[in-house]
DNA sequence: AAATGACCAAATTACTCATTTAGTCAATTG
DNA sequence: CAATTGACTAAATGAGTAATTTGGTCATTT
């Protein structure tokens, strides 16, 4: 069999992505990495958009298996939840693509690049929420609307990774736990 | 006595900073709507930013009367965060002045104002801290981080009022209040 | 039938030059 | 003579445009 000529522009893109970003990577040098005449890509995706929007949504499958494989059915919910979302975060520092869309979306705020960090953190939301849902059923957290719960999980979760390294040091993973268990689920009040 | 000529020029430059924001706005407007030399303005102000940090001040010193006002000492400590945090963010969406500077430092994001939203930002939390301490102090909360408290109380609030609504129906000053008790200071926890 | 790269319209960029602006200071005013 | 002023300047900005680049197509090649 001939070499899989849809995965070697999937690759290359990714690579290319990776490395200048959605926008500056051009269509001539995908081609070029991926040895492949320029005209292919356009037999596979219908433009640079669709071929970019594929990428992302294996990072997606990516992350929910990476997330999946750091909760076991044994932890209570909050360590579950714990885990999950420190390894979708954890994700996004350690992958160059996730890296550079973040820069991008936010240097640059590419339109492209916008509509997809919303499609991802529509998933890790979407995520968040099957998991708070379950929790409820199985008695392990208290009855509440499990997508502002989601929300302020996410939300405290990046507030807590990103936005407080900007100005404080970097807190520690377990720190992290410790905060989140004390705000999320024991709360700060004394009656 | 004759007229109050920098109260005048403070006067102007609010009002066009509120109109066109900082860098759109001009020494030359600024002495025109106050109705006085430019050079005059150099003899009150160093440059234009100093003239924009000495008006950012007021408006700092206004926020922390609006929010004390909004407390009295009868109200618990949750209530009393909930009003004054609602009272300072509700100033940002009322006030065009502050409005302008948010959309400036998003859209244009303009050195000198992203410098004194930051120094915004730091007041707000000193606030908050303040608070903490003294409800630690009376024994209203648990011993906790004042800083990393004040932190997550101000970027949960931001996130429930400014990020929730760019996707969901906004929601209500009282949910607000529940959804902070529920979390801040009861969690969700059933143990 | 699958793959290609020369080609084109549209978008982006690099550059220029006229205009605008922050800040100064010699002249003016009261 | 102390306070005020606005004409002035060097630097920054931005409108206009020419040159380049880019996404996408399609006739040709393999």
């Amino acid at each position: 069999m001939a070499i899989d000529r849809k995965q070697l522009i999937i690759e290359a893109a990714t690579k290319s992505f990776s490395l200048f970003g959605f926008k500056a990577t051009t269509m001539d040098q995908v081609a070029k990495i991926a040895n492949v005449g320029k005209g292919t890509i356009y037999t596979f995706f219908k433009n640079k958009e669709e071929l970019f929007d594929e990428i992302i949504s294996s990072l997606i499958h990516e992350m929910k298996r990476a997330a999946d494989e750091a909760m076991d059915s044994t932890l209570s919910f909050h360590e579950k939840v714990h885990r999950g979302l420190y390894q979708i975060l954890e994700f996004r520092l350690k992958h160059q693509l996730t890296i550079k869309l973040f820069q991008e979306e936010k240097e640059m705020g590419t339109p492209a690049v916008m509509e997809v960090m919303v499609k991802l953190e529509d998933a890790i939301l979407g995520y968040l929420k099957e998991k708070i849902i379950a929790a409820i059923d199985k008695g392990e957290i208290q009855e509440c609307n499990p997508e502002v719960t989601a929300f302020i999980m996410l939300k405290l979760y990046v507030a807590l990774i990103f936005d407080w390294e900007k100005r404080n040091e970097p807190l520690e993973k377990e720190e992290i736990a410790k905060l989140f268990e004390q705000y999320i689920f024991k709360g700060l009040s004394n009656r």
